[in-house]
RNA sequence: GGGUCUAUGGCGCAGCCAGGUAGCGCACCGGACUUUUAAUCCGGUUGUCGUGGGUCCGAAUCCCACUAGACCCGCCA
């Protein structure tokens, strides 16, 4: 048990410590701590994506809280060309692949362009998440020519480069094409038009648009050829490289990355200390997360984990437990994991107030930590109430109108709250979502005889008039055996009806919670 | 070809990244309640932590090797 405890106890402080540990090594200043996270532009914007920022928000708010000043960029690469067609985006995008997605048009009319329909969705959610950055594109960042010097040392050194591309990941590309791809001044494409020489005086490349294959397509070059000037026209540096110009130009001390990049990453980390002289930013690398297992039959937009479609049923808190309780492991993630994160949020809120002891010391730390950093640093000053989620999904699957009115009654009759709160009145909206979307039972055929009709005929009006909600279990014994049905069918059948199910709750009680009138009307539909 | 991750009760998983009595959900068993089922509540069973080494007073946790599976890169971003 020993070795100190760093900041919060929690795997953001630790990599914020190794940070600083590395910047004095270094002798960089310290003044301003940027750390960078970059924002695909060209794709459906999904909870991996968030996480990216959103880790390395919590590398910010670790970095402040050793007394540090910091500053979180949120890049959009928005002068990727696109590369495919998103699922459930329109076919009319067909004609600007490979062109650059902030000079596409918004499909959707809603934004200036499609990159930023894009980052649009991804700003939203950090929003949403409250998360703090200061935002940068791609095609403001190249017209401004904030990142001429960089590209020219690194175009000067293309074949040293190129070289070294195809030693760390053995890709030959570079050895013959430089590292910078300028938009076609005639098509305006971005990946057909090859730069093969680096006319360094002028600061200019020389290309030639010609047929690319991105993915399975071949998109069509228009032949053109032409010179592009890296200080104005406009263009950028390829994957491999350009990382490490954004760090060198915006000084950025800190970026994590998806595995799916490591590669690019090793490249530009290189890059960034042997071509341009700027010590490589400290970084952190993540697992993807992976849909469920046999969940990706279904491409449909409804399996595509946004930040904004798991708001509907978990709230922002889930979201950053999720991405802040670790960093290292393979994930598959789907909504169904919603549940026991809000659950878990509670507990660490129970331990955080010292309402479940933890023996560990160090464990303690972190939990706490943990709970500190899901609140930004800014936790509650007291605990909230608490209402296990599952129990609301189950009460949500059974009430469906006046939803949020009947659950809380629930909740108060159980006991499980004191009163009405707007916050529980939103955790019912939220765990209604999932009862509704998640929760489906399956669907049974309901097959009646005669003699079950008439039980149900019987029941139907014993229910219409006036009665003791007692007695209903009673009764609907009673009814059973006088019509020679098993009881237990009979059971059966009434949850089919009721609830859609073959089980459920105690039927008695249930019915007058529903309604007996309702429960009357609903049972005629079936005779 | 290169790389990363994963392996923990019957099933699904947490715990591992900062070593200190192996946990949760489902399932299962018992009890309470119920003139049936179920639900609910209470209690309980379930494990050589993939294999083999190593470090350590102490390893699910750290290190090495191996086995199996998943994923990523080798287009592009």
């Amino acid at each position: 048990m020993e070795g100190q405890i760093i900041g919060k106890g929690t795997w953001i402080d630790k990599l914020a410590f190794e940070l600083l540990e590395r910047e004095k090594t270094l002798g960089r200043s310290l003044d301003l701590l940027r750390v960078e996270s970059g924002l695909g532009a060209s794709g459906v914007p999904h909870i991996g994506s968030l996480g990216d920022a959103i880790r390395a928000y919590g590398v910010k708010l670790a970095l402040e809280n050793f007394g540090y000043k910091s500053e979180l960029i949120a890049y959009s690469d928005d002068l990727d060309g696109l590369r495919k067609i998103p699922e459930g985006f329109p076919d009319s995008l067909q004609e600007h692949l490979a062109k650059p997605v902030s000079l596409i048009p918004d499909p959707f009319g809603c934004h200036e362009s499609y990159g930023m329909h894009m980052s649009s969705i991804l700003l939203d959610g950090l929003d949403k998440t409250g998360i703090a950055y200061e935002f940068r594109r791609a095609i403001d960042t190249y017209k401004k020519g904030l990142l001429k010097e960089q590209i020219h040392i690194i175009l000067k050194n293309s074949i040293k480069i190129g070289g070294k591309i195809s030693e760390l990941v053995g890709q030959e590309k570079y050895q013959k094409f430089l590292p910078y791809f300028p938009v076609c001044a005639n098509c305006s494409r971005l990946y057909t038009a090859e730069s093969f020489e680096y006319l360094e005086s002028e600061r200019k490349v020389r290309y030639k648009c010609h047929d690319a294959e991105i993915g399975s397509k071949i998109i069509k070059g228009c032949g053109h050829e032409g010179e592009a000037d890296i200080t104005k026209d406009l263009g950028k540096l390829a994957w491999k490289v350009e990382f490490a110009a954004r760090w060198a130009a915006f000084d950025i001390r800190f970026e994590a990355y998806g595995k799916d990049i490591m590669d690019s990453v090793k490249v530009n980390d290189w890059i960034s200390d042997e071509i341009l002289n700027y010590p490589h930013p400290h970084h952190v690398k993540y697992e993807m997360f992976l849909d469920k297992g046999g969940k990706k039959i279904s491409k449909s937009l409804g399996n595509v984990v946004t930040a904004q479609k798991w708001l509907e049923f978990g709230d922002p808190k889930s979201i950053l437990l999720l991405l802040y309780k670790r960093i290292t492991g393979a994930r598959e993630l789907g909504f169904e994991d919603i549940p026991s994160l809000m659950n878990e949020y509670n507990e660490l809120e129970d331990v955080f107030f010292g309402r479940i002891k933890v023996d560990n010391q160090a464990k303690l730390i972190k939990s706490k930590g943990l709970y500190e950093y899901v609140n930004l640093l800014d936790p509650p000053k007291e605990t909230s109430t608490h209402v296990n989620y599952r129990l609301l999904v189950e009460l949500a699957k059974i009430f469906k109108e006046n939803r949020i009115e009947r659950v809380m009654k629930k909740l108060l009759d159980y006991g499980v709250i004191k009163n009405p709160e707007p916050r529980i009145e939103k955790l019912i909206e939220l765990a209604g979502n999932f009862a509704d979307q998640f929760d489906q039972q399956e669907k049974t055929e309901i097959d009646l005889n005669d003699s079950s009709k008439k039980a149900l005929k019987t029941l139907s009006e014993t229910l219409g008039a006036e009665e003791e909600p007692e007695d209903i279990q009673n009764t609907i014994y009673q009814i059973a055996k006088s019509n020679n049905i098993q009881p237990k069918e009979f059971f059966k059948i009434l949850y089919q009806i009721i609830l859609g199910t073959s089980r459920g709750p105690k039927i008695g009680p249930f019915i007058s919670d529903i309604g007996r009138k309702q429960v009357a009307k609903n049972l005629l539909e079936y005779i």
